[in-house]
DNA sequence: GTGAATGATTTCGT
DNA sequence: ACGAAATCATTCAC
């Protein structure tokens, strides 16, 4: 017997007519006179009809009166058999439904419902999962707004910053930054999600409280109890999702704001950049550094390889396309490492130790393998047992470079052939860099009469040299030392080397 | 405010 | 997967 049944058989509903009102009328509570009563019926049911045009007070003051008038019970147990005709047992299987009946509370005779305090969590349950809202759920989870506090937005942070690549050491402050705003955004999101659940608690409460007032004077039953409470929290439900979705779009903005690499572009420091631009224009005729180089160059540069790949890859493109653009910055890095490499030259030669390879290198010259390398060429070379490979790749390397030098002074008479061998410098007719040559491919036969390295006087390069300089050129060395090195450097390593071919210089 | 420079991304070919 | 080319989006110098 569900509750609306005992309600209704606690007031005597049920029995033929209408027991209820007879039964007052029998027990002598209701009076004697029939026409006075429909009047009592008639007035009550006019009082509660106009009880809401009146003043609350007044209102108080009607209800109390009209709960206490005497025919009150008998218009209530009507009013249930009314109901019960109209209105089919409600479903015992609910939540809300079962909550009630498991209560220890009845209908009381006077008509007075003790409600228990229903619980939000209690009626969600019984909803069934909305994607939408799982995947709003997910996604605050993911971003570390939702969950547990500790480490959630940190941790998405850190994730969020990864994918995007880093910039080193600036990242930590952006990265501080983000996971403020994330802080602030989770604390809002929390807070207003604790108003919400709270607002919804106290007015599922106002309307049980309502309910219980009303279920006074009318029957309520539990079903329709569950329906009000179930589009309180519908209407709360629609509210929390807003706030998600809102909190949502938030994140998203910040996360774009913060960790889109486009937005976030920074340039890299001058040091970085002389260092990439150092091994390029040594390496012009296969600017491809390898997994290690690559991997070197982004420690040195502190950044990440992939930043060091776009790097090279914008420089690649950006070089092809406008050679005579960065003709000036080639120079310029030529001699650099031109001179560095002369500096190797002399180390070395005073040394007289080939087991001291890598000692070379002025500041700010590309101190990796390239030197030690290009000295171990040397001494290669010296032995008449070289072997290719990449310590000829790397003697190329400094040969191209000194090659850019001198075809940049005027140095070759044969301007086809200076145009041949630097302009594109390494690029060939296919637009595509050539294959790192091999030492002997620079001096192999084919090139070797046209090649104009061997032809190149000391005399001639000095007029270049102080010719180009006259002109402003763009070394950034003092004249003495840009020749003298220049002189020095390729005296005595192309020279040797060219001399190991022609036999002359 | 504007244009060049530049780092990152996307698209496409191999 | 890697690189070329095009493109985007930002920074920077003027």
């Amino acid at each position: 017997m569900d509750d609306q049944t005992r309600l209704m058989h606690s007031h005597g509903v049920g029995m033929a007519g209408h027991p209820g009102l007879a039964q007052h009328m029998q027990d002598g509570t209701a009076g004697t006179d029939g026409e006075g009563r429909k009047q009592d019926i008639g007035d009550i049911l006019q009082q509660i009809m106009t009880i809401t045009d009146q003043s609350l007070d007044e209102a108080q003051a009607r209800k109390h009166a009209l709960n206490c008038h005497r025919m009150k019970p008998a218009l209530f147990n009507v009013l249930c058999e009314i109901k019960e005709k109209t209105d089919p047992a409600p479903s015992a299987t609910s939540e809300i439904t079962r909550c009630i009946t498991s209560q220890p509370r009845a209908w009381s005779r006077d008509g007075n419902l003790s409600i228990p305090v229903l619980s939000i969590r209690g009626g969600q349950e019984e909803e069934p999962p909305d994607p939408q809202l799982m995947r709003l759920d997910n996604m605050l989870l993911a971003e570390g707004v939702a969950g547990p506090e500790k480490g959630g937005g940190s941790a998405a942070a850190a994730a969020a910053a990864a994918a995007a690549g880093g910039v080193g050491a600036d990242n930590s402050t952006e990265h501080s930054d983000y996971r403020a705003k994330l802080s602030q955004i989770r604390q809002i999101y929390h807070t207003e999600l604790e108003k919400y659940e709270q607002a919804c608690n106290e007015f599922t409460t106002h309307v049980m409280n309502l309910l219980r007032e009303q279920s006074r004077t009318r029957p309520i039953s539990p079903k329709e109890i569950e329906r009000m409470v179930s589009i309180i929290h519908r209407k709360f439900n629609s509210i929390q999702m807003q706030l998600k979705q809102s909190t949502c779009e938030a994140v998203m903005i910040l996360r774009s704001r913060f960790l889109d690499a486009r937005r976030k572009r920074r340039n890299f420091n001058k040091q970085a950049t002389e260092i990439l631009n150092e091994y390029f224009y040594s390496h012009l005729s296969n600017p491809y550094p390898s997994e290690e180089a690559k991997e070197e160059l982004a420690k040195k540069c502190s950044i990440t390889m992939s930043q060091v790949s776009n790097w090279f890859g914008n420089k690649r493109i950006r070089y092809k396309k406008n050679i005579g653009k960065f003709q000036e910055e080639a120079n310029m890095y030529a001699a650099r490492t031109a001179v560095s490499a002369t500096n190797v030259s002399a180390q070395g030669s005073q040394a007289n130790s080939p087991s001291t390879p890598n000692s070379a290198g002025s500041a700010g010259s590309f101190n990796m393998s390239n030197s030690g390398d290009l000295f171990m060429s040397v001494q290669s070379l010296n032995g008449d047992s070289y072997q290719g490979g990449q310590v000829g790749a790397n003697i190329q390397s400094q040969v191209d470079t000194l090659r850019h030098v001198i075809s940049q002074t005027g140095g070759y008479s044969d301007s086809l052939a200076a145009s041949q061998m630097y302009s594109p410098q390494g690029i060939n007719t296919n637009g595509g860099w050539q294959d790192a040559p091999t030492p002997s491919s620079v001096t192999s036969p084919t090139e070797g009469p046209g090649s104009h390295i061997g032809r190149v006087t000391v005399k001639e390069m000095q007029d270049s040299l102080m010719q180009r300089e006259k002109q402003d050129c763009c070394f950034m060395l003092d004249k003495e030392n840009t020749f003298f090195y220049l002189l020095e450097f390729f005296m005595t390593f192309p020279i040797v080397f060219h001399h190991r071919h022609y036999g002359s210089f």
